[in-house]
DNA sequence: GTCTATAGCGGGATAGAC
DNA sequence: GTCTATCCCGCTATAGAC
């Protein structure tokens, strides 16, 4: 067990939440080390030393991602279905309030062939376990008889996180976007 | 009535479609005016000529979508609303067909915030013409009582518009995601 | 309308002192 | 682990010849 704070990793763990606001904000191509080194207080140099390359960051910007995906869909597995679901439209929804960012998979996926091959290979296996979890949710969900719509849940599940996907890019032109597309998702699964 | 070939404007137009090709495979901040005069068979300079600015490039190629939108969507005001829709998938469709591109309005929301402010403001009103076509479509379908769906037809719209935007960009990762949210979208309206 | 040449900046990355 | 200093590159943009 490792002490609350560690003055091994903080200056690690700093650098990550400093990029991935921008990440999420500007996206890869448009953020620099030194837009880091600034907020963090230090000079560009000391980043390269917790992460040599850009993509070494990138790495593990999106491998963090992964680790709170798999931590999140886990700790909410034993909630009724319902509350689930909102537990999916409110990891947009957070994204959204910090800065109007876009989600990780929005940004990788659209950012995708300026990527490095390390970064890429990340993206893919990421996205795909938000689109499992996505299914696992709408197929559930349907088993229980909590959701009824037309089509498979695993088309659903992929339609449910492509719209939150491009409601939360939308939103940044107009705010409306996502509230109307959640209202509508829940609309479309046969809820309220 | 100007003629087939118009020398005067035959490099801009060329330009144009280069610089087209690569907002939607690359972003805006991740392609450069060497790109295009290499491809082209020009120097930097004669970019500069016709565009002085990279965002009066930028501009200009928004303003060109935003033409050519207006112009698909009356062309096609005549049919019926099935084949109204399909000619709206069949918009994203060619998008991926060509160098697995996204849509305009997916990498142009997504890069928001790091475009300069004339982009900005051509963007918004052009998301906005996107918006309303995918509206207008499903109102107009319901009235006919060739769609039935649950929600209302704006929102509904709206799911269109971003299903459509993410599914392109998360077919880069996967191209099923193109082929089955479209079939979903097929079944969410009801048809087939 | 396109060229050469260059200014001027910001980016990623490294070497070596401390 | 952070610093200073520096390299080299690619980018936007401009000046002036042709």
């Amino acid at each position: 067990m490792k002490p609350a704070t560690d003055p091994q990793n903080d200056t690690r763990k700093r650098i990550l939440d400093i990029a991935e606001e921008l990440l999420l904000t500007r996206g890869f191509n448009a953020f620099s080390y030194q837009h880091i080194s600034s907020v963090l207080g230090v000079r560009n140099a000391a980043i390269h030393y917790h992460f040599p390359k850009k993509s070494d960051l990138g790495v593990a910007l999106i491998q963090r991602y992964h680790r709170r995906l798999n931590r999140l869909a886990e700790s909410c597995s034993g909630e009724d279905m319902l509350a689930q679901l909102e537990r999916f439209f409110e990891v947009a929804s957070s994204y959204y309030e910090k800065d109007k960012q876009v989600c990780p998979s929005g940004m990788l996926s659209t950012e995708f062939h300026t990527l490095p091959e390390d970064m890429q290979g990340e993206a893919v296996v990421f996205i795909e376990a938000m689109r499992l979890w996505a299914v696992r949710i709408v197929s559930e969900g349907r088993a229980q008889g909590v959701f009824t719509f037309q089509g498979e849940p695993e088309t659903v599940g992929m339609l449910l996180f492509a719209a939150l996907q491009g409601a939360l890019q939308l939103a940044r032109v107009d705010p409306v976007y996502l509230h109307d597309i959640k209202k509508q998702l829940r609309a479309t699964l046969g809820v309220a």
